[in-house]
DNA sequence: CGCTCGTTTGATATATTTCAAGAATTGTGG
DNA sequence: CCACAATTCTTGAAATATATCAAACGAGCG
């Protein structure tokens, strides 16, 4: 689509398009933005609460999550991040970090200086709208997590974050079309849905049971998407996809069912 | 702090410096909005899930609040909105309402057309950062809910949601300064806290007698800022309200020391 | 091959829900 | 301003989803 498609902050540009038009000199202004790639481990915290971070990290491979603690121990993942996200551009827009933003799996990130960022937003509206957008959608994502944890049972809300995934995936060209994989602990499981380790345990496992999904090593599949988007409550408006020119391969149909009301 | 104090849109000003310094010129732009002020009932929704809304609602006098509902009828509570909060920003710059606006008392509010608001804030970029940021921090605040629901207990949690809207009163100069009263049914703040109302008023007599806060009417009063703070496990940076030029008047030590870490 | 981390299983505990009904408060119309 | 209707609040007893605790099992890894 890009005629850069090799450039490295092609991701972002793929993202960013979900939501507005670019033109090839926006994206060319993207793809001026100084920035600087690192490879990053597995569990590695790429900003700490507390933090005055000076970067936005765009996730170029591998996961990442952001989590928060209560004075009692309690951990709670508040969102993970894939490829093409511009993760972190939240904490430093607000100059100091409300949260950690850690690796799930080892991967690479993009660093782009927040300042550079700031004016190519002010400078280019397309630009600065979509980079607002993006920032919006999340807020919409919190709004609909504090749903899913506040009101729905476990069985429910472990299936419509695994169909939220799922759907993101396969949107931002990660994994392949007919299934989705989900390289995350049970425990991790447990901190993003607020639950107990064991219970996402014996819920995993009656889900599996029923024929939804399939779970081998570390990975999670949905192997039926329509039942599961029926199990998991799953009406995938909140994630405002809907300007998307994205044209899904496979199994798509039964997707946009899911979106419609 | 304007010279402009009595202007309608006072309060959206007031609001927006408490992240960033606004020039005079910057607060006429403003004020040269187009708005139209609507006086409204309580119940009275301003916008439906699912809607198209072309205007933006600064809220004048009154409450406010933001829910959307699961599958099994569960209702979530998203937020709570008093004078000042320029609500549904969200909701209106993403096209369509991913949830319910409603008046949770009578009041008053301004309808800012989102058309010239947009182009407001890409012209003026301190204007457009400030509103930006706006939408930032209740991103964060919606990250805090999803750890408060997700991960505290009951008496924790409805404690937090105490002290984060006696403190964000404070901050919009809503009622008196040396305590605090929400106008809000035990109903709706089980549907804020995601608990049942039966429990509800059980953790909240149990906060009455042991001194924490004081109930009368529909309205609840916090008595004991400093220890509410501590069995709330309220830290208040999650608000991002560093940058206030915001001078307390009373009882203000107690809540600095609460964002201290 | 042994060790660590993650998963699975069972038994028990508990915070919160559910159901139900009476008391109090708020709102409303005359 | 009163009386009635409708919410909202309060209280109790029983039910349940999920948490807790503890131990065995399995898999990846150096």
């Amino acid at each position: 689509m890009s005629q850069n498609p090799e450039h490295v902050l092609a991701p972002m540009v793929q993202k960013l398009c979900l939501w507005t038009e670019l033109s090839e000199a926006d994206r060319e202004e993207i793809y001026e933005l100084p920035h600087q790639v690192r490879k990053i481990d597995a569990g590695q915290y790429l900003v700490w609460d507390g933090d005055k971070p000076q970067n936005a990290c765009l996730l170029l491979s591998g996961f990442a999550y952001r989590h928060k603690s209560a004075g009692n121990g309690g951990r709670q993942i508040l969102s993970i991040h894939m490829k093409g996200d511009l993760v972190d551009l939240q904490n430093s827009l607000l100059g100091t970090a409300d949260h950690n933003l850690q690796m799930l799996t080892s991967g690479e990130v993009a660093l782009i200086p927040i300042q550079p960022l700031r004016e190519l937003a002010f400078r280019n509206p397309s630009i600065g709208m979509a980079m607002w957008y993006e920032t919006l959608v999340e807020g919409s994502i919190f709004r609909e997590w504090v749903l899913n944890v506040g009101r729905r049972d476990a069985r429910t809300r472990i299936s419509h974050l695994l169909c939220e995934f799922a759907l993101r995936m396969e949107v931002a060209n990660v994994g392949g079309p007919t299934n989705y994989e989900l390289p995350i602990t049970q425990e991790q499981l447990a901190d993003a849905v607020a639950l107990t380790p064991v219970h996402v345990n014996r819920t995993l496992m009656k889900l599996e049971q029923d024929g939804l999904i399939t779970r081998t090593k570390r990975m999670i599949t949905i192997i039926d998407w329509k039942a599961m988007v029926k199990v998991a409550d799953f009406q995938p408006r909140y994630l405002h996809l809907d300007r998307q020119e994205y044209r899904p391969p496979a199994r798509s149909e039964e997707m946009q069912q899911a979106g419609a009301r």
